[in-house]
DNA sequence: CACTTGACCTGTCCGC
DNA sequence: TGCGGACAGGTCAAGT
């Protein structure tokens, strides 16, 4: 599920939830999904408990806790994953939940429990147990190389146009969509806002980045920061698992241009949008407002 | 070295 | 109704 503007939007919901809370309890259902940091299972999660929640921060599609105790929590949501926040007693915020919301928690997809010192829970479901959570403490953590690779952040002011021009030269051979969902070129984007940060920018999906223009370079940085400024300003994109921290949906596929319209109209020509593969991923494009791989 | 494919998992949907 | 295959937000390691 989560690309960049889901995962700020967790980001967001956590930061008004847990900051201040120290951690009561914590249950992992499922060990391989709580991991130290060099990725095996971990043995010693009471080391959490007590621990004071500092601050809730986010890098490309990771997730931070930082944690009284020298601790530090990194998060990936993978594919499936959700962090979903509840008051005692398995209630929604708000009452009851509707359609758009959660059962009760926890699931059979649930595999890690956070209990805070108000009796609110944190659960970290996940059907398809790509995600992880990672444990270091913050002298670990600052030794890591763990985000060193990582390109620029596409909401900040470091990501200028003349960054995302070299960071894809390097990758002259490559379809531009691999590139820009390639995490070390800008961090953040993946298939969705790929393939709308693409329509925005007029080009086709498959064409070679070495084929780009300095124009259309330009119109493909201003084309990522509106896809993702728009699916955080609609609250994320959910096909079916992203939830925010409150079990509610996102609304951003029903304003995408492209993605999963496939056989519908564009709604800037009226003409048929398209689906193929690249690098086994579902790409989708307007063959009319996008230009071709020449 | 640059790039592509398969693996990791579970669930759903579609065609036969 | 059942069964096999394709596919689904991501990222590695292994292979070409």
């Amino acid at each position: 599920m989560p690309e960049l503007p889901e995962v700020e939007i967790i980001k967001l919901g956590l930061q008004k939830k847990i900051i201040g809370q120290r951690i009561k309890t914590i249950r992992i259902l499922n060990p391989k999904t709580f991991q130290d940091s060099n990725g095996k299972p971990f043995k010693f999660a009471q080391g959490l408990r007590g621990q004071k929640v500092l601050n809730v921060w986010r890098r490309a599609k990771i997730l931070g806790i930082d944690l009284s105790g020298d601790l530090i929590l990194l998060f990936h949501l993978k594919m499936t994953g959700q962090l979903v926040w509840m008051k005692s007693e398995n209630r929604f915020v708000g009452g009851h939940p509707t359609s758009d919301m959660l059962g009760n928690l926890p699931n059979s997809h649930t595999r890690v429990i956070f209990e805070f010192s108000d009796g609110s829970k944190l659960y970290f479901n996940d059907q398809r147990r790509f995600g992880w959570i990672k444990m270091s403490s913050k002298l670990e953590f600052r030794s890591e190389k763990f985000f060193e690779k990582l390109g620029p952040e596409p909401l900040e002011k470091g990501f200028s146009q003349k960054i995302l021009k070299e960071n894809l030269l390097k990758h002259l051979s490559m379809p531009i969509k691999v590139a820009i969902m390639d995490q070390t070129v800008v961090a953040g984007v993946g298939n969705i806002y790929a393939s709308e940060a693409l329509f925005l920018a007029q080009i086709h999906p498959g064409k070679k980045v070495g084929l780009l223009s300095d124009l259309e370079i330009k119109k493909l940085h201003k084309g990522i920061i509106k896809s993702l400024q728009d699916g955080i300003a609609y609250r994320g994109s959910t096909m079916t698992h992203f939830k925010d921290t409150e079990g509610k949906k996102g609304d951003f596929l029903s304003h995408a241009f492209v993605y999963r319209r496939e056989g519908q109209k564009c709604k800037k020509c009226k003409l048929t949008i398209k689906k193929f593969k690249i690098a086994g991923r579902g790409t989708y494009f307007c063959p009319n407002c996008q230009d071709g791989v020449k």
